[in-house]
DNA sequence: GGATATATGTGCATTATACACGGATATCAC
DNA sequence: GTGATATCCGTGTATAATGCACATATATCC
């Protein structure tokens, strides 16, 4: 239905690839959404509405650690696209609030796999509430199957993004 | 089709909002999306590639000046999610570099709008071109409605996203 | 066992950022 | 018109975040 009146200019194609002023609407509209999730506001807001206070940075990290269970700092650098010395001392601090544990792995004693603790967890869940509330009023007006295909498609964006990044966006 | 088979929570539905252990898989896509769009790699890749050197951090503003044409500190302030003061420097700087010039606004003299010179446009074509065979490159394997689809909902997700800051977000 | 690669942490300089404030202009009430 | 209020912009200042270079510990390969 809607496919017919976009005019979305895919680049890769060989009419326009001269062309130096290209629409890349999936761009623009990926970097909108990125300017909104980007903004400091937001999580203050939802931490507010959780009742803590925690830096605008550690944030992001938290709910990670919170999302995928026990991991390094290598790995953690590279979901957040840090430096993984910036990303250290975060997660220092994460452990010095009391957020986070981190311990040796099993197979592998060089990383210190964090995981987060029950303070930490109640956090990250009082977060989610809140997070979810701003998702449902956000998407009040769509279908399910709208919400279904948008997340189906952006995980799939997201993972083939991320294999570009590995084959060559990394160097 | 895919919507048959997808677990997402949307949790504004009141089976789940009590439970404190919530997925929402649109979230997580998204999230793993800006870590991308956020790691410094993928920028300074493409300058590299577009044979020109700019700060990390004056990328996003010039792109956006380019796309937004004249506009003022702080509605790019508003779309990049920074403060104004910080996007005032910022915008100084691409102007000292030659890559916006600023004038005063027709019917508000408050205002400074900026628009990008033709060393900026050449920039942001350069990068344009750069990325767009990025984004060809990530959507290789994608049908042309996959891609219509996802540019469809995505910008009406950030469109939404950004009525709920103006109401909600924002204060 | 030695060479190489990876994970983590730290010293350091640089940059980005936000907050608070002030000046300039616009808008509104009357 | 005049004053009150709001908005846009820039700057001073302190703080936080970030990346780079380097060091250490562990793993892996031959």
């Amino acid at each position: 239905m809607y496919n017919a009146h976009i005019s979305a200019d895919w680049t890769g194609s060989k009419e326009n690839v001269h062309n130096a002023r290209m629409k890349n609407d999936l761009h623009e509209a990926l970097m909108d959404l990125v300017g909104v999730v980007n903004r400091p506001q937001p999580d203050q807001h939802l931490l507010k509405l959780a009742g803590v206070s925690l830096d605008r940075a550690l944030f992001p990290l938290l709910v990670r650690v919170g999302l995928r269970g026990p991991i390094g700092v290598v790995e953690l650098a590279e979901l957040v696209g840090r430096d993984h010395s910036t990303v250290s001392r975060q997660v220092a601090k994460l452990e010095s609030l009391g957020l986070v544990r981190r311990r040796a792995g099993d197979t592998d004693a060089r990383v210190r796999e964090a995981v987060v603790t029950p303070a930490g967890q109640a956090m990250v869940d009082a977060i989610g509430q809140a997070r979810s509330r701003m998702y449902a009023s956000v998407l009040a007006h769509w279908t399910e199957e709208e919400k279904a295909t948008l997340t189906h498609l952006l995980r799939r964006l997201a993972d083939d993004a991320k294999v570009w990044v590995k084959e060559e966006g990394g160097g």
